[in-house]
DNA sequence: CCGGTTGTCAGGAGTCCCCCGACAAGGTTG
DNA sequence: CAACCTTGTCGGGGGACTCCTGACAACCGG
């Protein structure tokens, strides 16, 4: 019985690239590739793959994002988070959300690979340059705590969407959710932010890795 | 004779992906793979490959001088850039230094195929999307020239205090200009940078170092 | 001297935002 | 358990803002 495993990656090059290199261990199988957080999600539900190996940064939900639905949804699956950055903020809010390894991209192949064979024996796994710099944070401070704890996780979505540019209309349409509702999620999220204009929210967006600059 | 073919990428993962990918194709050969602009200089020198493909962000010695330097040295040696940006500040950048193609993370891995095909043809090769950008902005100017270029004094004020959060009545009161007049900036503008959100202006003005995250 | 760019302002239709209120469901805590 | 808080969801209304177009004088480059 082979290892099923779900691929989720936005750049195509990265995401094919993935796809040959797990497929070239025998008991893998790349079962579906996906290129943003709500199609992750959507074919995690439908596919139930053992893995889903999760690229953090991504259009629509990002990796976090996506990676609690299917961790809520799909007790059998477990994610494993693909990301540039070892930010022990990242780190941390990954395994929060569920994940149950965290692999930065720069890390060899093999570390991926023992990622999906040390997760799918159910245990956790952390690249070895991310449990360094994870581990000299924890030494050093507590754990990090960041405002983005503070917002629900529609308010999130609603805070990705927007610092993307979409309008209200736009995101309203995204999530399926009246435009009325969105408007709350968005004044809620500059209540608890203490931010007052979009620009700063795009900034505190991009800061905390809910979007990149592109 | 297999198309000889030498990777460098920093991120390990990504990397070996590439490898796989490249050598799913039975005339291609990897002949080699290194992780720093340094090592791609070194290698190259020594292997002599038909093709480098090239990741622009790399440790050491980033992709563009060390294109550069393969440029000048192995004329016989073609080098793809493969960016995570399609920025065309970048992509002139990297053909100003002696690439022969130019394909972002984004697109389909068909895309590097075709590119490695192309050029090794002798051609140059740009990925769609990248050529989109490229012929968009640069068509009518011939020369490579940044897009904050195409804006006005005004337009430049106006477009940081933008990007700072500022209304724009604020911005009218801190300018002592009519609210009307720095509407007509912040609409030419959006004209002229082809942006129709504010987000993207953000993005924009960050990128440009108008103003800084933080 | 003429077309293009810039700096400046205005108008109007239409959209969006801000803030408030509401309520049900679930979670937490005394 | 009861009381409270958070979250998810929606609506209203009025004021603010945006989008686009038009206008015109000044300058500059060819």
């Amino acid at each position: 019985m082979r290892i099923r495993i779900l691929i989720a990656d936005d750049h195509g090059v990265v995401a094919e690239g993935l796809q040959y290199l797990v497929a070239a261990n025998a008991d893998f199988e790349v079962v579906g590739r996906v290129a943003d957080g709500r199609d992750a999600v959507r074919r995690a539900l439908e596919l139930e793959p053992d893995i889903v190996v999760m690229d953090m940064a991504m259009p629509l939900m990002n990796g976090i994002e996506a990676t609690r639905v299917i961790h809520d949804r799909i007790p059998g699956t477990r994610v494993i988070m693909l990301s540039m950055y070892s930010n022990p903020e990242y780190v941390y809010r990954a395994l929060e959300a569920g994940a149950s390894g965290f692999v930065v991209k720069r890390s060899a192949a093999r570390e991926l690979v023992n990622a999906i064979r040390a997760v799918h024996a159910g245990r956790r796994y952390l690249g070895t340059q991310v449990a360094e710099d994870v581990i000299e944070r924890f030494i050093g401070k507590g754990v990090p705590k960041d405002p983005l704890g503070l917002l629900s996780s529609r308010e999130r979505q609603v805070l990705q969407l927007l610092a993307e540019g979409k309008s209200v209309a736009e995101i309203a349409g995204i999530l399926s959710l009246s435009p009325k509702t969105v408007e709350t999620y968005r004044w809620r999220m500059f209540e608890k932010l203490d931010i007052h204009d979009l620009p700063s929210l795009v900034r505190f967006a991009i800061q905390h890795g809910v979007t990149q600059l592109e």
